[in-house]
DNA sequence: GAGTTTGAAACT
DNA sequence: CAGTTTCAAACTC
């Protein structure tokens, strides 16, 4: 079901979305799946050749509230090797005339110039008020040139009721209810069974003729009706499915080749039990009482859908929504020659992909829509179509099947958008091969970039709440059971059900493997076995992938994917190592909530850049795309995605103790966690040098040793020292980002309370609990809304295999502090200092260890907190002033006093100064500095050496600035200023 | 790694 | 709401 969404969301792309290499049956659930191969066992049982030469025409009573009818035509995607193609598909001329005359003028008949025309198929979904062939009476239904006759018997079958057809040519032909032809039998067909015999039981309520031209009428079809007593599916053995589809109006008329065709209607399975059911043709019986088996396989037309309007099929626990076809001839309007109450509308609506006619009154034109679709070198009758893998062949025509509309298990799938409706994923099959090939047929401008092209993705969204209407093949929301968790698909191809707490839901990555995105839903049982246990931090690599714009990057899916984010406000560090990409679930996850509830501003920078690690390789382009979200504070991250290689890489906060979720990471820093990291950064800068370059960083201190913060050489270290380890990462902003990124924190003393996460660097905490089940607020992980990973827990409930004690713990968290889940550690605005909300109570640690929440999280404690003998106020001991002397002046810093009430004198204005735009805009000057450099090949020293003056220039302004307002505040009201 | 300390969470 | 207990992380050795 999931893939059926995807693969509709795949042709919702335009021509360059990369196809996936789904096979049909990749895209049905298996319970569908195996549905389906009833229905074509069925049809097959009355004989479904696909090869018969015949011609169908469908008619169905369109009404304006039916749903779309699709035809997906799939049976030959395991036996036959003949290759159809549905959509391009048109009637021949003659048909087409009859047809034309039939409908009206308004009526555009298309016919397709195929050469095997005796395997066309039409359908025609008519608008009419139907009328049972036998409300006309014993008058026949001329049709053009075809003339239906009142049912009767046929010569050589008497009892059996027959419909004879007389056709242009003056062939009558017959049809008959479905037989069991295997049986042989020609004994008389219950009524309710037979075709004819329902025609003339059913009363008014048979909305269908079937049609035919000479003896080709054939196709595996089945009529509905809105007769009580025909209402019974299950006597007729229609499939859940068949029953399910509903006529959500009475009239609803539906004739489709049954099974395999897929069209399949009606809005809910609720009202089965009144719903018309459909009858199956399988035979028809010539006027020479040859018996001709209704090649239900056979390729179609399919006129008169309706556009845009999802065609939804109830099925286990969704309803498969099936959107419109691309390229579906619909035929709209009145049928002059059918009874009154015929409502087509004189409209025709191709709303075809390339190759496909616009409009046209004539075969002709159809001829022309297809010979256009293709490349001009493409012969005629072939397309140019592209696989999955990118690959252009040319297929012909006739092998290609159009897969639009596809069902969609969506409950509330919108209809498909018309202009977007029109990108060519088609099915082929070949002959010889099994399965059906899903490509994509390349518009005449398209084969030569649509290769390349592949790789390239629409825009990603980061959609927030519960499931939702999602169509993606890689990370989808789906239901699970009954309910309705938010699972994602992560890029190990896992399922990974989101903490409850969370509510993104956000959409795989770009260039993850199709084939591997089948998500087979969830019951409520599902154990998930090595879901639960998938890190959600594997999703939220993707959001910074979806926060990316890879519109424009050329290069591998892997370029798409941010290489750095800068999250500007941190409470704590992370990511020692420069190379490894990293993943800081808390992190992320707050990243992943920013960036779906925040706008995004971005620009892009496309640089021509020099080969920055000096290598032969020549320069390569880099696009820098700097994306700016703001979180619901104010504070604002970055990501710079690279085109180009490299993994992701992120630069997150850790995740703090005890709860410190979203907001941790979100915040302002005080000035003491900005001195801090200051300082961290300095120090980190020395940890990235290699002992190999030592010397020559000595040497260069030797030149510049007169610089006392941060300077060249060690940046330049800092920069060759990243190259080295990633040399084929050519870009002097990765090594300024490392720079600009918090550093790591110094190694935990107790190493398994905080492990380095193998991916990255980044400190991911895991849990030890013994007792709480990690179902309390005691355990780190359930307080942070996440799933136990890699914990060393013990009797875990914090899984998915858990999920109901898990909620319910949840509850009952709730329940006791409704605000368990929120962050602990907020800014009452956006720019204020971060505050404990409830305040520490320590009594023993002097606020002066991690103990302290306040502490730990490196922010002062408040007038919140309860502590005694509260020393975490000022002087800071993890706060070294060294990088920060000349920055702030220490009068500056954390100017919490306690008077002798307790109450504080001041509050921490450092802030004032230094805030994230001021950083950010520090940042961007830096980046702004590569890139101009990149532009202009300068030398990667050259880059470095001028970012760094860059960030000198910056921090000088600030102090500067800093300064002046100091002296004013200290002269306005030196009182104030607490010692 | 074991034991201790600590403070938040949970409980009464 | 306060006191107590439970719990797991932080910390020490």
């Amino acid at each position: 079901m999931l893939s059926l969404k995807n693969l509709k969301k795949r042709d919702e792309l335009d021509d360059t979305t990369t196809l996936p290499g789904f096979t049909f049956y990749d895209l049905l659930e298996p319970s569908m799946a195996s549905k389906q191969q009833n229905l074509d066992s069925d049809d097959n049982g009355g004989g479904c050749d696909t090869n018969l030469g015949m011609k169908r025409v469908y008619m169905e009573k369109k009404e304006p509230s039916a749903t779309t009818n699709e035809l997906l035509n799939t049976s030959g995607q395991k036996k036959a090797p003949i290759v159809r193609i549905l959509e391009n598909k048109r009637l021949t001329a003659p048909m087409g005339a009859a047809l034309k005359n039939m409908l009206g003028e308004n009526v555009r008949v298309v016919t397709t110039p195929t050469k095997t025309a005796s395997t066309t198929e039409i359908k025609i979904l008519n608008k009419l008020q139907a009328k049972p062939l036998n409300a006309f009476g014993n008058a026949p239904v001329k049709i053009g040139s075809t003339t239906i006759a009142a049912p009767t018997t046929s010569p050589k079958n008497i009892g059996v009721k027959m419909t004879p057809i007389k056709t242009a040519d003056g062939k009558v032909i017959y049809l008959q209810k479905s037989l069991p032809v295997t049986g042989g039998t020609t004994s008389k067909v219950p009524l309710a069974s037979g075709i004819s015999d329902r025609l003339a039981s059913t009363g008014s309520n048979i909305r269908h003729a079937i049609l035919s031209k000479g003896v080709t009428l054939s196709g595996t079809c089945t009529i509905k009706s809105n007769s009580p007593s025909l209402s019974s599916s299950t006597a007729r053995g229609l499939t859940a499915a068949e029953t399910a589809k509903p006529a959500a109006h009475p009239s609803t008329n539906v004739v489709t080749p049954s099974a395999s065709s897929g069209l399949i209607k009606g809005p809910s399975s609720a009202d089965a039990v009144s719903t018309p059911v459909a009858t199956k043709i399988q035979v028809v019986r010539t006027a020479d009482g040859k018996l001709i088996k209704l090649n239900q396989g056979s390729p179609s037309v399919l006129l008169n859908t309706k556009p845009a309007i999802p065609t939804t099929v109830s099925g286990n626990n969704s309803n498969k929504v099936m959107s419109k076809p691309t390229a579906q001839v619909i035929i709209k309007g009145p049928l002059k020659q059918l009874p009154a109450g015929s409502s087509l509308r004189p409209i025709i609506n191709n709303s075809g992909s390339s190759n496909n006619a616009t409009s046209s009154s004539s075969s002709a034109v159809a001829s022309t829509a297809i010979t256009t679709s293709a490349s001009p070198s493409i012969p005629g009758g072939k397309m140019l179509v592209q696989s999955s893998t990118g690959k252009q062949i040319v297929v012909a025509n006739k092998d290609i099947i159009k897969l639009w509309p596809m069902p969609n298990t969506s409950t509330t799938t919108t209809t498909a958008n018309p202009n977007t409706a029109s990108s060519g994923l088609h099915a082929i099959q070949l002959p010889g091969k099994s399965g059906l090939q899903y490509v994509r047929v390349l518009p005449n401008n398209s084969n030569n970039s649509s290769a390349s092209n592949e790789t390239t993705t629409s825009p990603q969204k980061v959609s927030l709440g519960r499931p939702r209407t999602t169509s993606n093949n890689t990370s989808s929301t789906i239901s699970v059971g009954n309910t309705t968790k938010i699972v994602m698909k992560t890029t190990g191809g896992s399922i990974v059900p989101l903490p409850s707490m969370q509510t993104l839901v956000p959409r795989r990555a770009p260039g993850t493997t199709p084939n591997t995105a089948y998500t087979k839903p969830l019951g409520n049982n599902s154990s998930l076995d090595g879901a639960h246990k998938h890190r959600v931090s594997d999703v939220n690599v993707q959001i910074k992938h979806l926060s990316s714009d890879s519109a424009s990057d050329a290069g591998a899916p892997e370029a798409k994917k941010a290489r750095y984010v800068i999250a500007m406000p941190h409470t704590s560090t992370t990511s020692a190592s420069g190379t490894a990409p990293a993943t800081a679930p808390a992190s992320q996850k707050n990243m992943q909530k920013i960036m779906g509830t925040r706008a995004t501003q971005m620009q892009r920078f496309t640089v021509q850049g020099a080969n920055m690690t000096g290598s032969n390789n020549p320069p390569t382009r880099k696009i820098y795309n700097l994306v700016t979200k703001s979180d619901a504070n104010g504070v604002k991250y970055m990501i710079c995605n690279k085109g180009g290689e490299g993994k992701p890489r992120t630069v997150f906060n850790t995740t703090m103790r005890r709860g410190y979720t979203l907001a941790d990471s979100k915040l302002r820093r005080p000035l003491a966690a900005q001195q801090a990291r200051l300082k961290q950064m300095k120090q980190h800068q020395h940890r990235l040098m290699l002992p190999a370059q030592a010397k020559q960083r000595q040497q260069l201190q030797q030149i510049q040793k007169h610089q006392t913060t941060i300077t060249k050489p060690q940046q330049q270290q800092t920069l060759k020292s990243t190259a080295t380890q990633e040399t084929k990462i050519a870009i002097p902003s990765k090594p300024l980002f490392d720079i600009l990124k918090p550093p790591p924190v110094p190694a935990p003393a107790a190493g398994a309370a905080a492990a380095l996460d193998a991916l990255g660097g980044t400190r991911r905490k895991h849990c030890n609990c013994s007792k709480s089940q990690c179902l309390k607020l005691y355990c780190d992980c359930f307080a942070n809304g996440e799933f136990c990973q890699d914990c060393t827990c013990k009797d875990c409930f914090n899984n998915l295999d858990y999920e109901v004690k898990r909620e319910e713990a949840i509850r009952s968290c709730l329940e006791r502090n409704p605000s368990a889940f929120k962050p602990k550690i907020t800014a009452p605005n956006s720019g204020d200092i971060r505050l404990h909300n409830k305040g520490c109570n320590c009594k023993r640690s002097g606020c002066l260890k991690n103990y302290c929440e306040c502490y730990e999280a490196k922010i002062p404690c408040s007038t919140m907190c309860k502590c005694v003998g509260c020393r975490n106020m000022e002087d800071r001991p993890d706060v070294d002033m060294d990088s920060m002397d000349s920055l702030v002046d220490t009068k500056l810093q954390t100017n919490k006093v306690k008077d002798l009430n307790g109450t504080y004198l001041q509050e921490n204005r450092s802030n004032v100064y230094l805030t994230d735009d001021v950083i950010e805009a520090t940042i961007m000057c830096m980046i702004s500095r590569i890139v101009m450099h990149e532009k202009q090949n300068l030398p990667v020293e050259d880059t470095e050496r001028e970012v760094m003056e860059e960030l000198g220039e910056s921090l000088n302004q600030i102090i500067t600035f800093a300064k002046e307002k100091n002296d004013t505040f200290h002269t306005d009201d030196p009182k104030t200023t607490a010692a």
